[in-house]
DNA sequence: ACTTGACTCTCCCCTTGGGGCAGCATTTAT
DNA sequence: ATAAATGCTGCCCCAAGGGGAGAGTCAAGT
C-alpha cells in the first residue's frame, strides 16, 4: 500500500508542506519518489515515523533534534537522557511564565485598585494604618536616587511584591542632599539579604494628605499637612512616609502630571 | 547629552542588532540620525522607551503588539485589557507546557521501572497482585485493535496514568475475532466519561508469566502457563490480564523482538 | 596633519517551521 | 477525452534577530 503525499497528510495530521520540508531535511524520507514526476508516495513504516515525530514535535524537540534522536534510536529507553534534558527546558519555561504571570498579576492587582477608589479627596485626614511586613532598602541620598531602591527590591522580591512602593524618611527635618531614606515594598515574605531587609513596619495613627501632580512640587502639600498639624498641636514621630499610589509605573514612566503620592506623617 | 548606539546598548542592554530592528521597524526611533552618515544618536527619553520596551518584550509581547501600545499608549492603567489578554497567553502555555512536562515524566518512570528489574525470568510464577485504580474501555475484537482503546484512554487520561498499559480478556476460552477486552491504565484519579469507566480493580492471587517477543507468538506462553494451572488443578478466574511491560512505546513503536508481555492468570 | 583603532553604516545570508502563491505537470474520475 | 483534483518546484513572506563583509566615520595620540 502506498499513499499520495495528500492522503498522507491526512493520515498523519501534517500538512503537505511540512511533509515537503520534512522530506528535504532528510527527516521523513518518502518511501517511494517517482524519478521522472518528483511525486512522493509513502508507505506504512512511514506513518510509524510520522507518529514518532509528530509526537516529539509536541515534546517540543526541534527538527534537528528529532532528526538524530530518530537515525539514532528506536526505542523510548535509549533516549531517557534526551527526554530529561528536554524535561528540563520545559520546567525552565514554565518556571519563567510563572514569573511573569505574576508580575503581571501584580500590575493588575495595583492599577485595579486605583481604579477602585479614585483618590479624589484633596484633603488633610487623619487615618489608622496597618502593621505590614516590609522589604526596604535604606540608604543616603536624594530623592532622585530612589529609583535605584526601588529597582534593587523589584529585582529581589518581584514575586512576593504586595502593594504600592513607599519610602520612609528618617530625618526630622527636610534634608535635600544626604536625606536618610528606607525605600519599601510591602511583601508577603522573604528573607532578609545583604542589602535589604525584612520586617513588621509597625502601623498606627497618621496624618495624611494626597499630592497630586510631580513630585517637584511636594513641596506645598508638605506645607499644608504640617499647617494642619500645627494647628492641632500633634507630636510627629519619624519615620515619616510617601506612599507612590502612582508614580512612574513598572512599564511606562507615565506622565508626572497624573502622579499620586500619600504623604503619611504618624502622630503620637 | 546624547549617545552614539554602541553606548546606547550597553545602556540598555539591547543589542547593537536589535535596536537597528526597532529602528527600521519604527518602534524605537533615535532622537538624531545624522543625514550624511547615517549614525544614530539616542537621548534620555530614548532610553526610557527602551526600559518601556524591553519590560513589554519581557512579557513576551511581539515586537508589533509592542509598537501598537508604545504609539497609543503611556500608562499601565490604559493597558490592563492587553495586559489581561497576555497573562491568558502565557497561563495557557504554562497550562500545555506542564501536559508535555507530566508525559515526559510518564515516559521516564516506566522506562526507569523497567531497567530496575530487568525482568530476566521466563517461568511461571505464582505472585500477588494489589488492587489498583484503573481507567478502563471496553470493547469487542480483534487483538490487534487494542491499540484504539490505548489510544483512547491516553487521549483523556494522559496526565494520571500511573504504570503499564494492560488488557483484560473476559473470555473463558481463546476468541480469535470477536473477543471480549477491556483496554485499561491504572491511574491516579479520574471520572467515568461515557465510553471509559474509572474503578478499582480487585487485586488477588495470580499465576505469572513473562512472555518476551512478537505478540504473535504469545500462543506458546499461554500453552505453559496453562499447562502450570492444570498441573496444579487451580481454578481460574476471569478475567486474565496481560501487561505491557514492554510493548509499542508512547514514542517508537519499538522492535518486536523485544517486546515484554506479563500473562497474569487469576486462581481462586 | 596623519595614522590608528574603535565605531558604525548598509547589505546579504542564515535560523525555525512552515504559509501562500504562481506556473506547470500529472493523475484520476467521469 | 476532458475536466477536476492533486502534485511538483521555485519564489517570497513571517519573527526577532545573529553573523559577517566591505566600506565609511569618529576621536585620540603622535
Amino acid at each position: 500500500m502506498k499513499y499520495g503525499i495528500g492522503e498522507f497528510s491526512r493520515i498523519t495530521s501534517l500538512s503537505i508542506k511540512s511533509l515537503r520540508l520534512y522530506h528535504e531535511k532528510e527527516i521523513l524520507i518518502p518511501s517511494e519518489v517517482d524519478q521522472f514526476t518528483g511525486y512522493r508516495y509513502y508507505n506504512e513504516r512511514n506513518i510509524e515515523l510520522a507518529r514518532t515525530i509528530k509526537i516529539l514535535k509536541e515534546y517540543d524537540f526541534s527538527l534537528a533534534e528529532i532528526k538524530e534522536i530518530i537515525n539514532e534510536f528506536s526505542d523510548e529507553s535509549e533516549i531517557l537522557e534526551q527526554l530529561i534534558e528536554k524535561k528540563k527546558d520545559i520546567e525552565k519555561k514554565i518556571a519563567n511564565y510563572k514569573n511573569i504571570s505574576l508580575s503581571i498579576d501584580l500590575i493588575i492587582k495595583l492599577e485595579k485598585e486605583n481604579k477602585m477608589k479614585p483618590e479624589n479627596e484633596f484633603e488633610v485626614e487623619e487615618k489608622e494604618i496597618e502593621t505590614m511586613l516590609v522589604a526596604g532598602y535604606r540608604m543616603k541620598g536624594k530623592y532622585s536616587d530612589v529609583g535605584k531602591g526601588f529597582g534593587l527590591l523589584a529585582k529581589n522580591f518581584g514575586r512576593e511584591i504586595n502593594g504600592k512602593a513607599m519610602s520612609l524618611y528618617y530625618d526630622a527635618e527636610y534634608k535635600e542632599n544626604d536625606a536618610d531614606i528606607e525605600t519599601c515594598f510591602p511583601v508577603r515574605k522573604g528573607k532578609d539579604t545583604e542589602e535589604i531587609s525584612v520586617r513588621e513596619l509597625k502601623g498606627g495613627k497618621c496624618i495624611s494628605l494626597i499630592h497630586k501632580g510631580p513630585y517637584e512640587q511636594i513641596g506645598e502639600s508638605y506645607k499644608k499637612i504640617f499647617g494642619y498639624i500645627n494647628e492641632k498641636s500633634y507630636k510627629t514621630l519619624i519615620p515619616s512616609r510617601e506612599v507612590y499610589i502612582k508614580g512612574p509605573g513598572m512599564i511606562f514612566k507615565g506622565n508626572p502630571k497624573n502622579y499620586i503620592t500619600e504623604i503619611q506623617i504618624f502622630i503620637q
